[in-house]
DNA sequence: CGTACACTTGAGTAGGATCAATTGAAGTGG
DNA sequence: CCACTTCAATTGATCCTACTCAAGTGTACG
Protein backbone atom coordinates (compact mmCIF):
# COMPACT_ATOMS: atom_id res chain seq x y z
CA UNK A 1 0.00 0.00 0.00
CA UNK A 2 2.31 2.49 1.09
CA UNK A 3 5.89 2.45 1.56
CA UNK A 4 8.81 3.73 3.44
CA UNK A 5 10.43 6.71 2.20
CA UNK A 6 7.54 7.75 0.19
CA UNK A 7 7.29 11.67 0.24
CA UNK A 8 4.68 14.04 0.25
CA UNK A 9 2.14 11.57 1.15
CA UNK A 10 -0.87 13.13 2.89
CA UNK A 11 -2.72 12.83 6.06
CA UNK A 12 -5.14 10.40 6.56
CA UNK A 13 -7.83 9.90 8.36
CA UNK A 14 -8.82 6.06 9.17
CA UNK A 15 -12.73 5.71 8.82
CA UNK A 16 -12.77 2.16 8.74
CA UNK A 17 -11.22 -1.00 8.11
CA UNK A 18 -8.14 -2.70 9.34
CA UNK A 19 -4.60 -2.02 8.68
CA UNK A 20 -0.77 -2.09 10.06
CA UNK A 21 2.35 -0.06 10.19
CA UNK A 22 5.48 -2.16 9.62
CA UNK A 23 8.99 -1.78 9.68
CA UNK A 24 11.79 -4.35 7.28
CA UNK A 25 15.51 -4.73 7.89
CA UNK A 26 17.04 -4.98 4.65
CA UNK A 27 17.63 -8.93 4.94
CA UNK A 28 14.17 -9.21 5.32
CA UNK A 29 13.15 -9.07 8.96
CA UNK A 30 9.71 -7.51 9.66
CA UNK A 31 8.57 -5.83 12.64
CA UNK A 32 4.78 -4.45 12.93
CA UNK A 33 4.42 -1.94 14.53
CA UNK A 34 1.05 -0.95 15.44
CA UNK A 35 -2.26 -1.73 14.01
CA UNK A 36 -4.53 1.03 12.53
CA UNK A 37 -8.11 1.33 13.41
CA UNK A 38 -11.19 3.90 12.63
CA UNK A 39 -9.68 6.87 14.47
CA UNK A 40 -6.45 6.47 13.70
CA UNK A 41 -3.98 8.56 11.45
CA UNK A 42 -1.90 7.50 8.87
CA UNK A 43 1.44 10.15 7.39
CA UNK A 44 1.66 12.25 10.57
CA UNK A 45 5.33 11.30 10.18
CA UNK A 46 5.46 12.10 6.57
CA UNK A 47 3.02 15.11 6.83
CA UNK A 48 5.53 16.70 9.49
CA UNK A 49 9.21 15.26 8.20
CA UNK A 50 8.50 15.12 4.59
CA UNK A 51 9.14 11.03 4.28
CA UNK A 52 7.64 8.28 6.05
CA UNK A 53 10.02 5.71 8.19
CA UNK A 54 7.80 2.78 7.81
CA UNK A 55 5.09 1.09 5.75
CA UNK A 56 1.70 0.66 6.02
CA UNK A 57 -0.53 -2.27 4.93
CA UNK A 58 -4.22 -3.20 4.92
CA UNK A 59 -5.57 -6.19 6.01
CA UNK A 60 -9.48 -5.81 5.25
CA UNK A 61 -10.55 -3.40 2.89
CA UNK A 62 -9.82 1.20 4.49
CA UNK A 63 -12.09 3.73 4.21
CA UNK A 64 -9.95 7.12 4.56
CA UNK A 65 -10.44 10.54 5.03
CA UNK A 66 -7.70 12.51 3.09
CA UNK A 67 -6.36 15.87 4.41
CA UNK A 68 -3.89 17.77 2.02
CA UNK A 69 -0.55 17.83 3.66
CA UNK A 70 -0.08 21.50 2.53
CA UNK A 71 -2.95 22.69 4.52
CA UNK A 72 -1.68 21.59 7.68
CA UNK A 73 0.00 24.97 8.53
CA UNK A 74 -3.38 26.62 8.05
CA UNK A 75 -5.54 23.54 9.97
CA UNK A 76 -2.81 24.79 13.02
CA UNK A 77 -3.47 28.59 12.56
CA UNK A 78 -7.64 28.54 12.33
CA UNK A 79 -8.35 25.42 13.69
CA UNK A 80 -6.54 25.24 17.25
CA UNK A 81 -9.29 22.44 18.08
CA UNK A 82 -8.53 20.11 15.15
CA UNK A 83 -4.76 20.72 15.75
CA UNK A 84 -5.08 19.83 19.40
CA UNK A 85 -6.58 16.43 18.12
CA UNK A 86 -4.27 15.59 16.52
CA UNK A 87 -1.51 16.08 19.04
CA UNK A 88 -4.17 14.19 21.29
CA UNK A 89 -3.67 10.99 18.69
CA UNK A 90 -0.33 11.32 18.25
CA UNK A 91 0.32 11.05 22.25
CA UNK A 92 -2.80 8.02 22.33
CA UNK A 93 -0.05 6.22 19.51
CA UNK A 94 2.53 7.11 21.48
CA UNK A 95 1.08 5.26 24.79
CA UNK A 96 0.62 2.56 22.31
CA UNK A 97 3.95 1.75 21.42
CA UNK A 98 5.21 1.99 25.00
CA UNK A 99 2.86 -0.74 25.84
CA UNK A 100 4.16 -2.72 23.00
CA UNK A 101 7.79 -2.28 23.75
CA UNK A 102 6.83 -3.11 27.12
CA UNK A 103 5.07 -6.10 25.68
CA UNK A 104 7.98 -7.46 23.15
CA UNK A 105 11.07 -6.20 25.79
CA UNK A 106 9.36 -7.94 28.70
CA UNK A 107 6.59 -10.53 28.54
CA UNK A 108 7.06 -13.99 28.11
CA UNK A 109 6.01 -15.36 24.72
CA UNK A 110 2.71 -16.44 26.18
CA UNK A 111 2.05 -13.67 27.92
CA UNK A 112 2.58 -11.39 24.56
CA UNK A 113 0.33 -13.39 22.45
CA UNK A 114 -2.05 -12.47 25.00
CA UNK A 115 -1.93 -9.55 25.38
CA UNK A 116 -1.47 -8.50 21.87
CA UNK A 117 -4.91 -10.31 20.67
CA UNK A 118 -6.39 -8.74 23.74
CA UNK A 119 -4.43 -5.24 23.21
CA UNK A 120 -6.05 -5.38 19.36
CA UNK A 121 -9.34 -6.86 20.53
CA UNK A 122 -9.99 -3.83 22.80
CA UNK A 123 -9.23 -1.48 20.49
CA UNK A 124 -11.70 -2.81 17.92
CA UNK A 125 -13.85 -2.41 21.27
CA UNK A 126 -13.12 1.28 21.45
CA UNK A 127 -13.61 1.78 17.53
CA UNK A 128 -17.31 0.57 17.59
CA UNK A 129 -16.59 -2.94 16.58
CA UNK A 130 -18.80 -5.55 18.77
CA UNK A 131 -18.25 -8.78 20.36
CA UNK A 132 -21.08 -10.57 19.99
CA UNK A 133 -22.06 -12.92 18.51
CA UNK A 134 -18.24 -13.35 18.02
CA UNK A 135 -15.33 -11.18 17.06
CA UNK A 136 -12.97 -11.98 14.52
CA UNK A 137 -9.46 -10.72 13.89
CA UNK A 138 -8.28 -11.23 10.36
CA UNK A 139 -4.79 -11.45 11.11
CA UNK A 140 -2.63 -14.64 9.64
CA UNK A 141 -0.20 -16.23 12.51
CA UNK A 142 2.26 -14.67 10.59
CA UNK A 143 0.92 -11.16 11.61
CA UNK A 144 1.30 -12.26 15.09
CA UNK A 145 4.67 -13.26 14.58
CA UNK A 146 5.59 -10.25 13.36
CA UNK A 147 4.35 -8.25 15.95
CA UNK A 148 5.61 -10.14 18.68
CA UNK A 149 8.84 -11.17 17.30
CA UNK A 150 8.75 -14.72 17.46
CA UNK A 151 8.74 -16.97 14.89
CA UNK A 152 6.21 -18.20 13.51
CA UNK A 153 6.62 -21.77 14.70
CA UNK A 154 6.54 -20.45 18.02
CA UNK A 155 4.05 -18.24 17.60
CA UNK A 156 1.71 -21.33 16.62
CA UNK A 157 2.60 -23.11 19.21
CA UNK A 158 1.94 -20.69 21.76
CA UNK A 159 -1.29 -19.91 20.44
CA UNK A 160 -2.47 -23.57 20.69
CA UNK A 161 -1.97 -23.42 24.16
CA UNK A 162 -4.20 -20.27 24.12
CA UNK A 163 -6.71 -22.45 22.51
CA UNK A 164 -6.55 -25.02 24.83
CA UNK A 165 -7.27 -22.73 27.38
CA UNK A 166 -10.24 -21.55 25.60
CA UNK A 167 -9.62 -18.41 25.73
CA UNK A 168 -9.55 -18.41 21.63
CA UNK A 169 -10.40 -20.11 18.71
CA UNK A 170 -8.33 -20.02 15.36
CA UNK A 171 -10.45 -19.38 12.28
CA UNK A 172 -8.98 -19.95 8.89
CA UNK A 173 -7.11 -16.93 8.46
CA UNK A 174 -7.79 -14.84 12.21
CA UNK A 175 -8.62 -15.54 15.55
CA UNK A 176 -11.75 -15.35 17.45
CA UNK A 177 -11.89 -13.67 20.93
CA UNK A 178 -13.45 -15.85 23.05
CA UNK A 179 -12.69 -14.49 26.54
CA UNK A 180 -11.09 -11.05 27.01
CA UNK A 181 -10.87 -10.76 30.41
CA UNK A 182 -9.01 -13.90 30.28
CA UNK A 183 -6.39 -13.18 28.31
CA UNK A 184 -6.11 -9.97 30.27
CA UNK A 185 -5.61 -12.16 32.89
CA UNK A 186 -2.51 -13.52 31.41
CA UNK A 187 -0.96 -10.96 29.89
CA UNK A 188 -1.47 -9.40 33.06
CA UNK A 189 -2.70 -6.20 31.13
CA UNK A 190 -4.95 -4.14 32.63
CA UNK A 191 -6.87 -2.58 29.39
CA UNK A 192 -6.72 0.60 27.59
CA UNK A 193 -6.14 3.52 29.12
CA UNK A 194 -8.31 6.34 27.50
CA UNK A 195 -8.17 9.94 29.44
CA UNK A 196 -10.77 12.11 28.60
CA UNK A 197 -9.71 13.85 25.35
CA UNK A 198 -10.09 17.65 27.34
CA UNK A 199 -11.69 19.78 24.62
CA UNK A 200 -9.90 23.10 23.69
CA UNK B 1 11.32 11.09 40.07
CA UNK B 2 7.90 10.92 38.36
CA UNK B 3 5.77 8.19 38.62
CA UNK B 4 3.21 6.43 36.55
CA UNK B 5 -0.16 7.36 37.15
CA UNK B 6 0.75 10.80 38.53
CA UNK B 7 -2.02 13.50 37.64
CA UNK B 8 -1.82 17.07 36.26
CA UNK B 9 2.12 17.05 36.06
CA UNK B 10 3.00 19.72 33.98
CA UNK B 11 4.51 19.17 30.79
CA UNK B 12 8.49 20.04 30.67
CA UNK B 13 11.20 20.70 28.13
CA UNK B 14 14.29 19.27 28.87
CA UNK B 15 17.00 21.68 28.59
CA UNK B 16 20.33 19.89 29.94
CA UNK B 17 20.83 16.44 30.97
CA UNK B 18 19.90 12.67 30.38
CA UNK B 19 17.23 10.86 31.64
CA UNK B 20 14.73 7.70 30.66
CA UNK B 21 11.47 6.81 30.48
CA UNK B 22 10.36 3.47 31.37
CA UNK B 23 7.59 0.97 32.61
CA UNK B 24 6.91 -2.00 35.26
CA UNK B 25 5.62 -4.85 35.22
CA UNK B 26 3.50 -5.84 38.54
CA UNK B 27 6.57 -8.40 39.39
CA UNK B 28 9.22 -6.00 38.83
CA UNK B 29 10.21 -6.70 35.45
CA UNK B 30 11.53 -2.75 33.81
CA UNK B 31 11.38 -1.99 30.52
CA UNK B 32 12.94 1.50 29.42
CA UNK B 33 11.01 3.23 26.81
CA UNK B 34 13.40 6.07 25.14
CA UNK B 35 16.25 8.25 26.74
CA UNK B 36 15.31 11.88 27.23
CA UNK B 37 17.64 14.50 26.02
CA UNK B 38 17.51 19.05 25.41
CA UNK B 39 14.95 19.43 22.93
CA UNK B 40 12.45 16.66 24.47
CA UNK B 41 9.08 16.95 26.05
CA UNK B 42 8.65 15.58 29.43
CA UNK B 43 4.59 14.72 29.91
CA UNK B 44 2.95 15.71 26.82
CA UNK B 45 0.70 11.93 27.69
CA UNK B 46 -0.26 13.28 30.93
CA UNK B 47 -1.08 16.88 29.40
CA UNK B 48 -3.41 15.50 26.71
CA UNK B 49 -4.89 12.48 28.43
CA UNK B 50 -4.96 13.23 32.32
CA UNK B 51 -2.32 10.55 33.26
CA UNK B 52 0.97 9.18 33.01
CA UNK B 53 1.16 5.65 31.73
CA UNK B 54 4.98 5.53 32.50
CA UNK B 55 7.64 6.32 34.72
CA UNK B 56 10.36 9.23 34.72
CA UNK B 57 14.21 8.66 36.03
CA UNK B 58 17.04 10.69 35.59
CA UNK B 59 20.51 9.75 34.96
CA UNK B 60 22.80 12.94 35.66
CA UNK B 61 21.33 16.92 36.74
CA UNK B 62 18.34 17.88 34.72
CA UNK B 63 17.17 21.25 33.96
CA UNK B 64 13.55 21.42 32.91
CA UNK B 65 11.60 24.45 31.10
CA UNK B 66 8.30 24.28 32.84
CA UNK B 67 5.10 24.98 30.89
CA UNK B 68 1.48 24.86 32.79
CA UNK B 69 -0.56 22.64 31.67
CA UNK B 70 -3.67 24.64 31.91
CA UNK B 71 -1.67 26.77 29.23
CA UNK B 72 -1.72 24.47 26.40
CA UNK B 73 -5.48 25.11 24.79
CA UNK B 74 -4.16 28.65 25.27
CA UNK B 75 -1.15 27.54 23.23
CA UNK B 76 -3.09 26.58 20.68
CA UNK B 77 -5.64 28.90 20.72
CA UNK B 78 -2.85 31.82 20.58
CA UNK B 79 0.70 30.53 19.24
CA UNK B 80 -0.33 27.93 16.21
CA UNK B 81 3.27 27.72 15.41
CA UNK B 82 4.04 26.08 19.41
CA UNK B 83 1.12 24.21 18.87
CA UNK B 84 2.95 22.57 15.55
CA UNK B 85 6.48 22.51 17.04
CA UNK B 86 4.95 20.15 20.32
CA UNK B 87 3.15 17.63 17.52
CA UNK B 88 6.43 17.67 15.77
CA UNK B 89 8.26 16.22 18.82
CA UNK B 90 5.60 14.23 18.95
CA UNK B 91 6.02 12.60 15.74
CA UNK B 92 9.77 12.33 16.20
CA UNK B 93 9.30 10.69 19.55
CA UNK B 94 6.96 7.97 17.93
CA UNK B 95 9.56 7.47 14.95
CA UNK B 96 12.18 6.51 17.65
CA UNK B 97 10.13 4.19 19.19
CA UNK B 98 9.18 2.87 16.07
CA UNK B 99 12.71 2.22 15.24
CA UNK B 100 13.32 0.61 18.93
CA UNK B 101 10.37 -1.99 18.46
CA UNK B 102 12.37 -3.18 15.57
CA UNK B 103 15.25 -3.21 17.49
CA UNK B 104 13.41 -5.27 20.31
CA UNK B 105 11.69 -7.34 18.19
CA UNK B 106 13.99 -8.20 15.20
CA UNK B 107 17.56 -7.96 15.64
CA UNK B 108 19.73 -10.35 17.43
CA UNK B 109 21.34 -9.39 20.86
CA UNK B 110 24.34 -7.98 19.41
CA UNK B 111 22.83 -5.70 16.87
CA UNK B 112 20.64 -4.49 19.12
CA UNK B 113 23.64 -3.33 21.85
CA UNK B 114 25.13 -2.08 18.86
CA UNK B 115 21.92 -0.34 17.65
CA UNK B 116 21.09 1.13 21.24
CA UNK B 117 24.86 2.92 22.10
CA UNK B 118 25.21 4.29 18.71
CA UNK B 119 21.53 5.33 18.64
CA UNK B 120 21.56 7.52 22.02
CA UNK B 121 25.17 8.23 21.31
CA UNK B 122 24.05 10.09 17.72
CA UNK B 123 21.14 11.64 19.35
CA UNK B 124 23.57 13.19 21.93
CA UNK B 125 25.02 14.79 19.12
CA UNK B 126 22.01 16.05 17.92
CA UNK B 127 21.47 17.74 20.80
CA UNK B 128 24.78 19.60 20.94
CA UNK B 129 27.08 17.09 22.57
CA UNK B 130 30.43 15.89 21.50
CA UNK B 131 32.49 12.90 20.47
CA UNK B 132 35.66 14.87 20.92
CA UNK B 133 37.93 14.08 23.16
CA UNK B 134 35.29 11.36 24.11
CA UNK B 135 31.59 11.05 24.36
CA UNK B 136 30.69 9.02 27.34
CA UNK B 137 26.95 7.92 28.49
CA UNK B 138 26.29 7.80 31.94
CA UNK B 139 24.47 4.11 31.76
CA UNK B 140 24.82 1.01 33.45
CA UNK B 141 24.43 -2.50 31.95
CA UNK B 142 21.12 -2.24 33.74
CA UNK B 143 19.47 0.08 31.20
CA UNK B 144 20.97 -1.13 28.53
CA UNK B 145 19.55 -5.11 29.79
CA UNK B 146 16.16 -3.02 30.32
CA UNK B 147 16.35 -1.18 27.39
CA UNK B 148 16.95 -4.07 24.98
CA UNK B 149 14.98 -6.81 26.80
CA UNK B 150 18.18 -9.15 27.18
CA UNK B 151 19.50 -10.07 30.85
CA UNK B 152 22.03 -8.31 32.29
CA UNK B 153 24.30 -11.12 32.47
CA UNK B 154 23.93 -11.25 28.54
CA UNK B 155 23.89 -7.49 28.04
CA UNK B 156 27.32 -7.76 30.02
CA UNK B 157 29.00 -10.78 27.43
CA UNK B 158 27.63 -8.65 24.62
CA UNK B 159 29.17 -5.83 25.37
CA UNK B 160 32.26 -7.92 25.82
CA UNK B 161 32.05 -8.56 22.21
CA UNK B 162 31.89 -4.82 21.32
CA UNK B 163 34.96 -3.99 23.30
CA UNK B 164 36.77 -7.19 21.68
CA UNK B 165 35.96 -5.24 18.37
CA UNK B 166 37.31 -2.07 19.52
CA UNK B 167 34.00 -0.19 18.99
CA UNK B 168 33.25 0.64 22.47
CA UNK B 169 35.35 1.17 25.76
CA UNK B 170 33.11 0.40 29.17
CA UNK B 171 34.51 3.08 31.66
CA UNK B 172 33.17 2.58 35.26
CA UNK B 173 29.59 3.33 35.12
CA UNK B 174 29.65 4.65 31.55
CA UNK B 175 30.42 3.56 28.22
CA UNK B 176 32.68 5.51 25.53
CA UNK B 177 31.86 5.57 22.14
CA UNK B 178 35.27 4.63 20.35
CA UNK B 179 33.53 3.84 16.59
CA UNK B 180 30.40 4.98 15.78
CA UNK B 181 30.58 4.24 12.21
CA UNK B 182 31.09 0.61 13.45
CA UNK B 183 28.63 0.18 15.66
CA UNK B 184 26.10 1.57 13.24
CA UNK B 185 27.72 -0.97 10.75
CA UNK B 186 27.11 -3.97 12.83
CA UNK B 187 23.73 -2.59 14.21
CA UNK B 188 22.64 -2.71 10.23
CA UNK B 189 21.08 1.02 11.80
CA UNK B 190 21.24 4.40 8.94
CA UNK B 191 21.35 6.99 11.68
CA UNK B 192 18.65 9.32 13.17
CA UNK B 193 16.16 10.79 10.37
CA UNK B 194 15.24 14.49 10.78
CA UNK B 195 13.76 15.88 8.14
CA UNK B 196 13.60 19.49 8.31
CA UNK B 197 11.24 21.24 10.37
CA UNK B 198 8.73 23.32 8.74
CA UNK B 199 7.76 26.43 9.79
CA UNK B 200 4.05 27.44 10.44
C1' DC C 1 -5.64 -30.80 -11.11
C1' DG C 2 -1.83 -28.23 -9.75
C1' DT C 3 -0.16 -24.52 -7.13
C1' DA C 4 -0.12 -21.36 -3.48
C1' DC C 5 -0.98 -20.06 1.09
C1' DA C 6 -1.95 -20.79 6.00
C1' DC C 7 -1.62 -23.73 9.56
C1' DT C 8 0.30 -27.75 12.15
C1' DT C 9 3.62 -30.84 14.33
C1' DG C 10 8.02 -33.22 15.47
C1' DA C 11 13.06 -33.19 16.07
C1' DG C 12 17.28 -31.10 17.00
C1' DT C 13 19.77 -26.84 18.07
C1' DA C 14 21.22 -22.44 19.85
C1' DG C 15 20.80 -18.07 21.84
C1' DG C 16 19.90 -16.13 25.80
C1' DA C 17 18.18 -16.93 30.80
C1' DT C 18 19.21 -18.27 35.40
C1' DC C 19 22.19 -19.46 39.15
C1' DA C 20 26.25 -18.71 41.57
C1' DA C 21 30.48 -16.80 42.86
C1' DT C 22 34.21 -13.19 42.54
C1' DT C 23 36.34 -8.67 41.89
C1' DG C 24 36.80 -3.81 42.51
C1' DA C 25 35.43 0.81 43.50
C1' DA C 26 33.04 3.86 46.52
C1' DG C 27 30.91 5.15 50.42
C1' DT C 28 29.92 5.11 55.75
C1' DG C 29 30.42 4.83 60.39
C1' DG C 30 33.04 3.58 64.44
C1' DC D 1 42.24 4.58 59.31
C1' DC D 2 39.90 0.36 58.79
C1' DA D 3 35.93 -3.04 58.85
C1' DC D 4 31.51 -3.30 56.56
C1' DT D 5 28.16 -2.62 53.17
C1' DT D 6 26.61 -1.56 48.63
C1' DC D 7 26.61 -1.31 43.85
C1' DA D 8 28.40 -2.37 39.17
C1' DA D 9 30.80 -5.39 36.41
C1' DT D 10 32.56 -9.93 35.28
C1' DT D 11 32.83 -14.92 34.38
C1' DG D 12 31.67 -19.94 34.40
C1' DA D 13 28.19 -23.59 34.41
C1' DT D 14 23.77 -25.27 33.50
C1' DC D 15 19.12 -24.97 31.82
C1' DC D 16 15.34 -23.86 28.91
C1' DT D 17 12.77 -20.93 25.82
C1' DA D 18 12.34 -20.09 21.43
C1' DC D 19 14.63 -20.85 16.75
C1' DT D 20 15.50 -23.56 12.62
C1' DC D 21 14.73 -27.32 9.69
C1' DA D 22 11.62 -30.39 7.71
C1' DA D 23 7.54 -32.60 6.43
C1' DG D 24 2.63 -32.84 6.10
C1' DT D 25 -2.46 -31.28 6.14
C1' DG D 26 -6.30 -28.61 4.54
C1' DT D 27 -8.49 -25.06 1.76
C1' DA D 28 -8.95 -21.81 -1.94
C1' DC D 29 -8.32 -20.67 -6.53
C1' DG D 30 -7.12 -20.46 -11.52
Amino acid sequence: MLSEGTRSVHLYTVLLGLGFRYKLLPDGRRQILNYLLPGDLIGLQSSLMGEMQHSVEALSPMLLCVFQRSQLPELYRNYPGLAFDITWIAAREEQMLDENLLSIGRRTALERTAYLIAFVAARALAAGYSLQPKMELPLTQQHIADTLGLSLVHTNKTIRKLVERNLVRWLERGCEVVDLDGLMAVAGWEGLFEGRRPLV
